[in-house]
DNA sequence: CCCCGGACCTGACACAGCATCAGATACTGG
DNA sequence: CCAGTATCTGATGCTGTGTCAGGTCCGGGG
């Protein structure tokens, strides 16, 4: 369920937010709530996730451990409520990356735009979507879904489009590929730095693989 | 091997294995550390990273915590060892596994036997896999040392295969992030198997890249 | 303006897991 | 069989978790 309050511009995901005691958060416990969420955001730029402590991300929210469990049962529930904001504010924009595109009269900037696009979000927003990853390679059902939903815009867009062109191969399968390379490639993306790759090289690379991939050779 | 003391700043070139204490562990001692580390391996299919403890692991071992930190500090050393191992163990049957093909003989099936191979490697060892990945991305040098090793010899006989045969674009990046894609394919197998993309499909999917991106098309 | 009731916050506490060490136990060579 | 050393662990102080009763804040009715 997404709420958005025209006046205040807030986009309120699942309107049935319940705080531990059972009661519904007003304005200043929603505020308290999102700085909770803000504070672990910040933490997981510089702590290792298997080191986040709830008393960390309440002194860093400037509140104390009994009110985050006001709002939260534990790290992981955090984790969650982050992962499922950024999937249902990007699902959408994921899927528009890939279907806004003039697939036909420009096939490789098309695939660059992807290409550069992926990489930026995923970029953008790593130390949630690395938790992300981890906890649906664990068989957490939970995060799977929220990645599974994150995903699915850009991914049918990319089957589609293969189908279309009736590309050898499973459509499907090709655009799991793909997407989940453009995912790990941002991810590594420093551990290839090092191996010498410069951003833009790797662009053009990953441009390269969908292109063959999705949209085919002429 | 080189270890460095992060407290005494001391630098010790040893091959050795030292306990807590500073002794050279014993047969006796040898084995109770490999029962940890297969603890350790036990535990991680079933319980998450975040909540393993060294309770649960001396435990699982059949012994007491006191003795857990006789051969470990924490449990991310424990992690570190059992990459480390994987690491050298496999490092060079990764790069057999590319470099042994007849690539000019039979493209296609040398793909799908890299294809096949490395998804099975990855999938056998995904436990400690995902906890080296997570780690390396969160910037941990000492686990991204581990895995550009381990990657290293398949990374650059792909790469090597590249170069030979003049692909466009730069075989470095290829190499990478055709290496990066099976990992990550591997990974999320199941989440695919979910959208209804059988293992032969996803074998065939990713040999088909690997075809198209380091050998080229004929 | 004050005061009241509910929304919100937190100090205090009991308990789990971490990490250390001194002393008990088990193995091995002689 | 004994001495000596390798190995193990119970006891312990400390850090972080999770709960609750009671305190503080705030907006609306008198």
């Amino acid at each position: 369920m997404i709420t958005v309050d025209e006046q205040t511009g807030t986009v309120e995901i699942d309107s049935d937010l319940r705080a531990a005691d059972g009661r519904v958060p007003g304005r200043r416990g929603l505020a308290t709530r999102q700085k909770l969420l803000s504070a672990t955001r910040e933490l997981l730029d510089s702590v290792a996730y298997r080191d986040l402590k709830v008393v960390d991300i309440a002194q860093e929210a400037g509140t104390s451990p009994a009110t985050f469990y006001q709002y939260f049962p534990d790290v992981e529930s955090v984790m969650l409520a982050l992962a499922s904001d950024l999937s249902e504010a990007w699902h959408g924009d994921l899927r528009k990356l890939v279907s806004n595109r003039d697939w036909d009269g420009d096939p490789d900037g098309s695939a660059k735009v992807v290409a550069d696009g992926m990489l930026e979000f995923w970029t953008r927003h790593k130390p949630v979507l690395r938790v992300l990853d981890l906890a649906s390679m664990e068989g957490d059902l939970r995060f799977r879904d929220i990645r599974t939903f994150l995903l699915a815009g850009a991914t049918s867009a990319l089957m589609d489009l293969a189908a279309e062109r009736r590309i050898p191969g499973d459509p499907m399968a090709s655009a799991g590929v793909v997407v989940g390379m453009l995912a790990h490639v941002a991810n590594h993306q420093h551990g290839l730095e090092r191996w010498g790759v410069s951003h833009d090289v790797l662009v053009d690379t990953v441009a390269g693989i969908i292109r063959r991939t999705i949209v085919g050779l002429p």
